[in-house]
RNA sequence: GUCCCCAUCGUCUAGCCUGGCCUAGGAUACCGGCCUUUCACGCCGGCGACAGGGGUUCAAAUCCCCUUGGGGACGCCA
């Protein structure tokens, strides 16, 4: 058996979004999971609209999700001459033919037919004339068969079957002799010997098309699967208007990659009930045979919640990396990574993102706390000055800097006082980190470190006293 | 409009192929409780769905047909 290869080809018009992100996911998951090569290629064609700029986009989110490629990527704006080599073939063997109508003549007719309440498609005029080259501007049509039917068997939908007469005699080179899609998609598909095309399903009405070319120039067909679509919360297929859709806007709103990848795979494919999988176990047990028919809606709480439990469940020490630029985007410069993860460990039983977790964590790495002007009005009181000097005190000549010594501080405190350690926390937490939430007070002042502990409690025994 | 595809809680889904174990399971969201130094986390509980109608069958979420609803494609874009 020859072994299965699958391919993302994506157009260089955009950024990696959600809906392609996942459709790549799952062509790469298969190959994994197969055992086979996972193959990118970039679909630049339009010159006008493709962008290096996108391109790299591109191939970074694909980097940055995990998905890497065992060839290409191979740019199609580099085979033209393959392109053109088979047209001609398509030409001589009268599969193909020019047409010389004009754009104008074509859209006249498209809207006529829209009139009539009938599919717009081109009526062949040019179909059976034999045109030669000439100084004329033309483009070469690929001769649709007119009668019959053609049909495959889609391996998430089932059979799939078009009535030929359905299909129009689509341009396969351009006035500018370029190629178009449908033809480089077959060519290409067929050089790099792809066994399994996964794509979008948008694209269900390409394949017939497609078929037919395969046909026509003797090639083998591969297996199609066409992955559902990702629909917004308006049921529309995703687009701009829905907001944040590229993989790059959520990697910098700080989401962590196996989140993201997570919260795709899931959408569309189950496996059970289970809801976490580790990228070892997706590769072990993704199937396209699981993948549902049907269009998802993209539910943000839902990633959110599983980019919660990523942050949760990855070691404190390897999310600092991926903390700092946030840190550094607040305006904080953290130099010590090891002192970072013990504030990671404090927070991340809170944030829904990295960004969160470093704007709750802002009080350990800036200098000077403001308070928040209700919780000082409500905390910062009288009261509050004989159990801070207390405090104080114990903290200043406590031996071991832990938690478990922290706290026996503030049992001491609470009996000398007779205070309960709600009333004696609240107002620590207002000093230390200028508001009334936080991580565990002892964690938080473990963390914050014993200088700086006793510098707030000072200030904030200062700013009682001033009124 | 024409063609193609789709249809289980608000959302993601299990179950459907190979009818009975489904009084339809899980997750998320939401609501309530417990835990508790705040906020979270965690734990416990609640709310909530087989689009409708016909068949087939002893039996239908599961098989068939129709209706309805939704989406996609109809480009010298991919």
């Amino acid at each position: 058996m020859t072994s299965i290869r699958t391919r993302f080809a994506p157009a260089p018009t955009g950024y990696l979004h959600l809906g392609g992100a996942r459709t790549a996911l799952f062509s790469w998951l298969y190959a994994k999971h197969t055992n086979g090569k996972f193959i990118l290629r970039i679909e630049d064609t339009d010159r006008e609209r493709s962008k290096d700029e996108y391109t790299d986009a591109i191939l970074k989110s694909m980097e940055w999700l995990g998905l890497d490629w065992d060839e290409g990527p191979f740019y199609q704006s580099e085979r033209n001459d393959r392109y053109l080599e088979e047209i001609d073939k398509l030409l001589e063997a009268g599969d193909a033919y020019r047409c010389f109508c004009t754009v104008e003549e074509l859209e006249q007719k498209r809207k006529d037919a829209q009139k009539r309440g009938e599919k717009p498609k081109y009526d062949g005029k040019c179909r059976d004339l034999n045109l030669a080259e000439s100084k004329e501007p033309f483009v070469v049509r690929f001769k649709t068969p007119k009668t019959g039917a053609t049909q495959f068997i889609d391996l998430i939908k089932g059979k799939i079957s078009f009535d030929n007469s359905e299909l129009d005699d689509l341009i396969i080179r351009r006035t500018n002799g370029s190629p178009t899609y449908n033809l480089t998609v077959v060519i290409d598909d067929s050089d790099m010997k792809m066994t399994h095309v996964i794509r979008g399903d948008d694209h269900i009405n390409n394949t017939p098309r497609q078929i037919v070319m395969f046909k026509a120039l003797g090639l083998e067909i591969p297996k199609f699967a066409h992955v559902p679509m990702i629909f917004g919360a308006d049921q529309k297929k995703l687009s701009k208007r829905h907001g944040a859709l590229s993989v790059t806007e959520y990697r910098d709103a700080g989401f962590l990659p196996n989140a993201v990848v997570n919260y795709l795979v899931r959408l569309g494919w189950s496996y059970g009930d289970q809801e976490i999988f580790s990228t070892d176990e997706l590769i072990d047990k993704f199937d396209i045979v699981n993948v549902g028919k049907s269009a998802g809606v993209f539910n943000p709480e839902k990633m959110e919640w599983l980019n919660s439990h990523y942050i949760k469940n990855t070691d404190s020490i390897n999310l600092a990396s991926n903390v700092l630029p946030f840190i550094e985007e607040l305006g904080y410069k953290v130099e010590n990574k090891e002192w970072l993860a013990t504030a990671i460990d404090t927070l991340k039983e809170r944030a829904k993102t990295l960004k969160e977790l470093a704007v709750q964590g802002e009080f350990y790495f800036k200098d000077d706390i403001d308070y928040d002007e209700k919780a000082a009005k409500k905390f910062l009181t009288e009261d509050v000055i004989k159990p801070f000097e207390l405090l104080l005190e114990s903290l200043k000549s406590l031996k071991s800097w832990d938690e478990e010594a922290i706290e026996a501080v503030f049992t001491k405190v609470l009996d000398d006082t007779g205070l309960k350690l709600g009333k004696v926390a609240q107002p620590v937490r207002v000093a230390l980190t200028g508001g009334t939430v936080s991580p565990g007070i002892f964690e938080v002042i473990h963390v914050i470190g014993r200088e700086r502990v006793i510098d707030r409690i000072k200030k904030a025994i200062e700013y009682v006293e001033s009124g």
